[in-house]
DNA sequence: GTGATTTGACCTCCT
DNA sequence: AAGGAGGTCAAATCA
């Protein structure tokens, strides 16, 4: 229970292979907990849906592409795409940024569509690397919440990790189950460790917790975890690092996870989020809903040192939806709504209409995903866990963990609707790319979604072109929110979903643009931003992550330039076609 | 004694 | 309009 803590992954019973116990609650409970936690595995094998069998035959896991959908950011669609903006530094290959940790900031962190897990390497990297940038980090967990490690803040126990951008906090959910399926489990150690070994694309300040626990490396990046000072509240505090009250439970039909909903302690802030747990504990799925209307709550562990600013900048970078803000108000230990960036600032769709765009689900596994397939369909649809081959060679059976945003995800990814046009497997990458162009008639705005061949949870969303029209109105609601102007709060209303796919997005437009976070024109949308704000510490304020953003940003370019060339393509069919072929 | 969690009941929405 | 499912409420319970 910790209302973060608790995550109840339930619905999708996927668990099976790596167990916690009970329920996980990275807040409250101890992490011993999780190694009490019975063992999974037998349950698992009962509960493996039939896709999970599937992918056990097929050794594969295919993520389940519906729930992956972009991470539409309920707000506003990307700007502009990134790609073209950035440019990959000389001496990096595209691939060194997909597993650079950059990455993982940077929409923060972005799983691998596919996967939806950071590489391992990531992680070290930061051991390795930025022991010191680690604390700057963490410091600035705040601001970046990608990057964040903000669970390192938080003890192991309390995976309260602070997730600042929402899509992160998404994926950091998502591999919480993961990781400490495995570990908690039988040995959280071993699942750790395996996981770790693993790529892992989301990081989740779980997970991170989790590794801390586990593994005493990573503890580098997640001392203030270990600090034993740490008040009881701050346990609970989840890993997105906000306090949540649990304020119901419920059995979900067609799942053996119960799904627990919980509410943000802050007064009057409308943020909810429902988590679904397996029965080991594995969290299956978080839907985050709304957003919050304060700064995430100071920890002692956080540093207060952080810059505001930069994290601000950062924040706004957050091109994912609302959760940006929402995190990255919390994300500042400051407090400050104020960034720019904030969504409350831009207009975030919030309202009930918005719920649609709000609650955007993402499970890692879909097959294939309509955009137009409503989201409670989407994300829910299957139910069944996917069994993924996880790095390691083990065969894991895939946390459904999604991190949901809270609605229709048709529109969720960027406010924009998409139709899909063609699919291809693209080298270096076993995941198929779906490719998706924006349906408003006249609008050559493409984008391409894949799952990291690493992380079956990341889902990397590369944007490209500008839209020349407006964001549409949500499906289903006659305004969508996401033309509204946001309400003063950004966060408040506005649902967001946060989706490990969101997480992960490496979409250059969504992830990268702060400013599609906030709801402006179309036209606004694709306004210019550059690589030198990006880069430039000041401008939005990587300080702290300064350089390796830069990689993200490159990773992003890459992308794009990739994609450019399905620009290229004079027709769709004709791309399709290729595609096809 | 306070705050969080549990859990059955109720409400709302969707089909 | 009815039924089902999801979401929320709130009293009871627990820490």
């Amino acid at each position: 229970m910790t209302s973060s803590g608790s995550l109840d992954t339930s619905a999708n019973s996927y668990n099976s292979t790596i167990s916690s116990t009970k329920q996980f609650s990275f807040m409250s409970s101890s992490f011993s907990d999780l190694l009490n936690s019975g063992t999974g595995d037998v349950n698992a094998a009962v509960n493996y849906g039939l896709g999970d069998r599937i992918a056990q035959r097929t050794g594969s896991g295919v993520p389940k592409f519906k729930s992956l959908p972009p991470p539409s950011l309920p707000i506003s669609p990307p700007f502009v795409s990134p790609s073209s903006y950035f440019s990959i530094p000389p001496g990096l290959s595209p691939a060194e940024l997909l597993d650079s940790p950059v990455l993982l900031s940077s929409n923060n962190i972005l799983p691998s569509p596919t996967t939806g897990s950071f590489p391992y390497q990531a992680f070290n990297w930061k051991k390795d690397n930025s022991n010191n940038q680690q604390d700057d980090v963490k410091q600035e967990q705040n601001h970046y919440s990608d990057f964040s490690f903000q669970t390192q803040t938080r003890p192991p126990t309390s995976s309260s990790t602070t997730i600042y951008p929402s899509q992160t906090t998404t994926i950091t959910t998502e591999r919480q189950p993961w990781g400490y399926q495995g570990s908690a489990k039988n040995d959280v150690n071993s699942m750790v460790k395996s996981e770790f070994q693993q790529p892992i694309q989301s990081f989740s300040p779980e997970i991170a917790t989790i590794q801390t626990n586990s593994q005493g490396g990573y503890q580098q990046d997640f001392n203030q975890y270990n600090q034993p000072t740490q008040s009881v509240r701050e346990q609970k505090r989840s890993e997105d690092g906000y306090n949540w009250r649990k304020y119901g439970q419920k059995q979900v039909k067609g799942s053996e996870n119960p799904r627990s909903y919980y509410k943000c302690t802050y007064p009057n802030c409308p943020m909810k989020k429902k988590v679904e747990r397996s029965i080991e504990g594995q969290i299956t799925e978080i839907v985050y809903k709304g957003s919050h209307t304060h700064p995430k709550p100071q920890s002692t562990r956080r540093s207060s040192s952080v810059a505001s600013a930069s994290s601000q900048a950062i924040q706004a970078f957050n091109p994912q939806t609302n959760e940006i803000p929402d995190h990255s108000y919390g994300s500042h230990g400051t407090g400050q709504m104020d960034s720019a960036a904030t969504p409350e600032n831009s207009s975030i769709s919030v309202g009930d209409d918005d719920f649609e765009q709000t609650s955007q689900k993402s499970k890692s596994g879909g097959d294939d995903f309509h955009e137009d397939e409503p989201d409670s369909k989407r994300w829910r649809g299957d139910g069944e866990n996917e069994i993924l081959s996880a790095p390691g060679n083990r065969t894991v059976r895939e946390p459904r963990v999604v991190v949901q945003t809270t609605s229709d995800i048709d529109i969720l990814d960027d406010g924009y609707r998409w139709r899909k046009y063609g699919q291809k497997v693209v080298k270096g990458n076993p995941n198929p790319r779906s490719y998706y162009k924006c349906t408003n008639p006249g609008c050559p705005v493409r984008k391409h979604v894949e799952r990291a061949a690493h992380d079956l949870r990341a889902v990397i969303t590369t944007y490209e072109g500008k839209h020349n029209h407006d964001v549409p109105a949500a499906r289903g609601s006659g305004n969508h929110s996401l033309n509204r102007p946001m309400p003063t709060n950004a966060a408040n209303n506005a649902p967001m979903a946060i989706r490990p796919s969101a997480m992960s997005h490496l979409s250059n437009n969504s992830t990268i643009n702060p400013i599609s976070n906030l709801r402006q024109p179309s036209s606004n949308n694709q306004a210019p931003f550059t690589l030198e704000m990006l880069q430039s510490p000041g401008s939005f304020g990587f300080s702290g992550f300064g350089n390796s953003m830069v990689p993200y940003m490159n990773q992003t370019q890459q992308q794009d330039n990739d994609f450019s060339r399905t620009k290229e393509e004079p027709r769709d069919d004709t791309f399709l076609d290729s595609l096809l072929c």
